[in-house]
DNA sequence: CTACAATCGGAAGCATGGTTCCGCTTCGGC
DNA sequence: GCCGAAGCGGAACCATGCTTCCGATTGTAG
């Protein structure tokens, strides 16, 4: 808006320092909020990043477009390990090796598996790479469940949750315990399998179904 | 202090209608911080109350006591169930019981959830009844470990930490579906089983350990 | 080298939510 | 009924943490 001609027709180039200053932030955005979650402070990002909190608002007009910057590419780095997975030639083994990424990738960013397991916060931009990862999931759990190492009455989405919440309950006493971590995934892994299979209630659940679910509680809310 | 002789000798017998207040605001604070979880607001408590906010102060003179009294609360009832849940005859169903009143205790109030999820914010007072509680845990755990349907190589922490990933992950979007959280109970409870039972990394946790490993975590962060 | 505009730092501003205080009301013994 | 004190409500106060603003600084085109 306002006489906007030369702002959307010209890049306008950055200066250097800005650009380079622009990417410290990030960087020192992503490892205080995968130390500390989302709730850490911008003060703490400026700090860590050696520049003043003006350069971070003005980079990012506010902690929520700093956070969905961060998370977006997190996403790009989880997309990419799975991505790694599915190109194993056995599917069983595709499948465990995404999950124990996974389980880890959630230990070491604690700002993603807060957002995994709590109301979306992420941009439309990131909307493309959520269904890619979605459907990346998907794949590797269809794969698991043909080769006979994950039972047929689960979802996806089912997988999801049952994994953030192990992130969850370990991020409390497992960030030093990393074998701690290692330990409920395997269960629950054992409690995947077709062998025992008691009967479970309810269906097995895909990302669409999850991703309505939510919305109902958000409107609810409201 | 200051001419402490009154204060402590004489009981100070509480007026009627402050009595019956204390009691309407610690509902409406179990009622608040269980469909809130602890970040619900004062103010909330105080009108759910049908109180002024000076009354809950006066009562509470902080927030963290309001939420300590409570949680303490919350922790008998749980005992009650856990009890409850000891007289069964067949330790398997015990456990099994057990198990699923907690995770749907956990389901109905937030609050405890999070308490039981993240760092300790128990008083003193509390920490018979969490002892009396962890003992429950662990005999049901052990009960049902000689009757055959838990595995051998878990503690009882390990259970409590299982469950309460559980109750995180459906709290996003179990709340409105309690088939799905009971879905994942059985699904966890099928891992316990000794059936499949593949290795686990580390060795059965009891609460003893985890309150260590809290411990050194608390003191790390400081 | 100079000049100008982009960028910087961090202090001041604002929003949110807990805690305190005080004038008014209500209880309960007489 | 009357009166002193306990209790009440909620506005004012304070702490925390995000955002904005502006004088000082620094990169870069000419």
């Amino acid at each position: 808006m306002t006489r906007g001609a030369i702002t959307h027709t010209v890049p306008r180039p950055q200066r250097a320092d800005a650009r380079r200053n622009r990417e410290r932030v990030l960087a020192a955005a992503e490892a205080v909020f995968s130390e500390a979650g989302l709730k850490a402070q911008v003060d703490e990002v400026a700090r860590r990043a050696g520049v003043g909190v003006g350069t971070v608002c003005r980079n990012f007009p506010t902690k929520q477009a700093l956070i969905e910057a961060v998370l977006t590419s997190m996403y790009v780095s989880l997309l990419d390990q799975a991505e790694a997975a599915l190109v194993t030639a056995d599917p069983a083994a595709a499948f465990e090796q995404f999950v124990l990424a996974l389980s880890e990738f959630q230990a070491r960013h604690r700002a993603f598996a807060e957002q995994m397991a709590n109301e979306p916060v992420l941009p439309e931009t990131a909307h493309a790479l959520r269904d890619a990862l979605t459907s990346a999931i998907a794949r590797l759990v269809t794969g698991a469940q043909s080769a006979g190492t994950v039972r047929a009455d689960i979802g996806p989405a089912d997988v999801a949750i049952l994994f953030s919440g192990v992130a969850h309950a370990t991020a409390v006493a497992g960030d030093l315990q990393p074998a701690l971590r290692e330990r409920y995934v395997r269960l629950i892994l054992d409690g995947l399998r077709p062998a025992v299979a008691s009967q479970l209630p309810g269906a097995p659940l895909d990302f669409a179904q999850l991703r309505c679910i939510k919305n109902a509680k958000l409107r609810k809310a409201r």
